[in-house]
RNA sequence: GCGCCCGUAGCUCAGCAGGAUAGAGCACAGGUUUCCUAAACCUGGGGUCACAGGUUCGAAUCCUGUCGGGCGCGCCA
């Protein structure tokens, strides 16, 4: 139940009904019709902006057109009182009933209270993390990999397929150096002197296991060998276990994908040849040169002829290179395929969530899209998520990726715990910086959000399990009646439970989980209020010995609260703390 | 040079799908409280929404331009 979209379609039936009684033009556009909490609630509960915006085309001012509609709308079975305000608002109060049955429907759909059928089983891909498998992920990564989990969990219970996919870049140059890495760690596990880690290699101690690994599969046998027969092995190996290492690290913060998707596989199946094959029938390639770069000049730059997509034909600013000058094919060439393959496999929406460094691939990855789709429909959604800082105790923690001395994503999660790490990620817009404090973030006090939230949840439990002893709270809430919820901050509350499934669809269309977690923080506040008036007004509290009616009331419209929690946590994944 | 993101209170940030008088937390000022419904509470001051145009009945929100900050710009992935 989400009494904003069912009072959105009485209104448009309304207008409809005008339409037909020849009060208002056929031909009017429906689509910005609102139905909103207005942001004052003296404004009543939902306010509808109908008659501003079709006045124009219906040829009268908003004034008139609201007063044609005002009774209509007052006639809805669910309106108390209807009136017009400001330029032409018509503002709502509801009947009393209304909360009730809000409520109930909680209680009713329990943990799916909110979920809806927005997305109607669209299918969705998000790709998220796709860290190269070189190493264990570090916490750059960590803000990705809680954004795109979110937003999967987010864009489910909205209604739509999704499939969470990892892309594993285990083709090129870069894997070939892991794997001459892991040989030296090879025989250096068999006893050799192998010195300072050359640099261009990978110097980092988690490929020590991996060449204690390759000693115990292979001996001695691929000493001696030329790099062409042991490369193959020791590379693949390598990608293997750190995928491990890196699917392990996910697990620590619950993140867990539905498709790691290879993209050498690309090149075995041939599908890089027939993606780009496809894009040369449809005229999109082309030899020529590409402009010097203005900024910093690579230092090999050479000026040569290259094959060349048309990408300025899709909105891109340059075209892209497919083959490098040794005749095999670029790091764009696999993106090509791949994202054919996505759109092969029936994707409507190709959701990418990349670091803010990779700004400069959004254009690139809508032009592919656009040219390869065809007839088919694929759009491509691209949410950059800007760098998190690090302090501790107010001072930045310096890391040098040269020096390989970076803080790992096991390492947060190891300090703070999973929930604490994904709320914070979350309690910022993505595309805003965002700092985090190891001290700030695991502080037990109201100025912690997640202690907020989940305190708040905690504290829920706390009287619902106290009410339980006393035998009261037993979970058969048909006695409750919801009209004896009548406190300032109990009408507040209910607003905000009614609230929920609108927000869970705003922040799905928007691609924005954030909203939810200061949705949480809010909720969690309204409710602390509520508690602490209990202090000051005992017969505010929520176990009221002396009435049992109210009690029972207000342990379910507790209940409500706790899955409006719980629900929310559980879309930003976390845990809801039972206790505290 | 070009592209993308950002610019909202002293600080950190929200601002819901263009809506009515722009919000929260911190900090600051004043007050309450030592209760066991622990990990405080209440009240208050504070704003040229970077700037200038435009679209609209209505703009912090959309468009254009300017300024300021960040990121990126072929044969790395």
């Amino acid at each position: 139940m989400n009494i904003f979209s069912d009072f959105q379609e009485q209104v448009l039936k309304a207008v409809l009904a005008l339409q037909s009684a020849g009060q208002l033009p056929d031909n009017l556009d429906l689509s910005k019709v609102t139905a909103e909490p207005p942001r004052d609630i003296a404004h009543g509960d939902i306010s509808t902006n109908a008659a501003m915006v079709l006045a124009k085309p219906s040829d009268l001012t908003p004034r008139q057109l609201a007063e044609k509609l005002l009774p209509l709308i007052t006639a809805f079975a669910s309106v108390q009182s209807a009136s017009v305000a400001g330029p032409g608002f018509i503002n709502v109060t509801l009947k009393n009933d209304v909360w009730p049955r809000v409520i109930n429907t909680v209680l009713e759909r329990k943990e799916k209270f909110g979920h809806s059928k927005l997305g109607s089983g669209k299918k969705v891909n998000v790709e998220f993390v796709s860290a190269n498998p070189t190493g264990p992920l570090h916490v750059g990564h960590c803000r990705g990999a809680v954004f795109g989990d979110a937003l999967a969990s987010l864009l489910k219970v909205t209604g739509f397929d999704v499939t969470k996919e990892y892309y594993i870049n285990d083709a090129g140059a870069q894997v070939d150096v892991l794997g001459r890495s892991a040989y030296l760690r090879y025989l250096e596990a068999l006893g050799e002197n192998i010195g300072e880690i050359p640099s261009g290699l990978y110097p980092g101690d988690y490929l020590k296991p991996v060449g204690r690994e390759l000693a115990r599969l292979h001996g001695r046998a691929l000493i001696g060998k030329p790099e062409e027969e042991w490369l193959p092995v020791t590379r693949q190996k390598t990608i293997d276990m750190m995928m491990d290492l890196i699917r392990d690290d996910l697990a620590e913060l619950n993140i867990h994908h539905d498709i790691f998707f290879s993209e050498r596989s690309l090149h075995s199946s041939g599908e890089v040849r027939e993606a780009i094959e496809r894009l040369e029938k449809q005229g999109h390639i082309f030899k020529g040169k590409l402009e010097k770069p203005k900024g910093e000049v690579p230092l090999d730059w050479e000026d040569r002829e290259q094959t060349l997509f048309r990408a300025t034909a899709f909105g891109d600013d340059i075209d892209r290179p497919l083959m490098k000058s040794d005749g095999s094919y670029t790091y764009f060439a696999s993106d090509v395929a791949y994202s054919y393959d996505k759109i092969s496999r029936g994707f409507e929406e190709l959701v990418y969530v990349l670091g803010a460094d990779h700004a400069g691939y959004v254009k690139r990855l809508q032009a592919v899209a656009a040219a390869l789709r065809g007839d088919r429909k694929a759009e491509v959604i691209v949410r950059l998520c800007q760098l998190v800082k690090l302090y501790r105790n107010g001072e930045p923690v310096r890391m040098s990726k040269r020096a390989g001395e970076f803080v790992t994503l096991r390492e947060v999660v190891d300090e703070v715990g999973p929930d604490v790490t994904r709320f914070m990620m979350l309690y910022r817009k993505n595309e805003a910086p965002l700092d985090f404090d190891f001290a700030k973030v695991t502080e037990q006090s109201k100025d912690n959000p997640v202690f907020y939230v989940q305190y708040a949840h905690a504290r829920i439990c706390s009287v619902l399990n106290k009410a339980q002893e006393q035998g009261i709270g037993t979970g058969d809430w048909t006695s409750a009646d919801f009209h004896l919820l009548s406190d300032e901050s109990e009408l507040r509350l209910m607003r905000a439970i009614a609230a929920f499934p609108r927000l869970l669809e705003a922040a799905a269309v928007a691609h924005e989980p954030h909203r939810i977690s200061f949705y949480l923080h809010e909720l969690a506040s309204e409710l602390h209020a509520l508690w602490n008036k209990g202090k000051e007004s005992p017969q505010l509290r929520f176990i009221v010995e002396a009435d049992k009616r109210t009690t029972t009331t207000r342990l379910a419209f507790l209940t409500a609260i706790r899955y409006c929690l719980a629900i929310g946590l559980g879309i930003l994944g976390l845990t809801p703390a039972e206790n505290m």
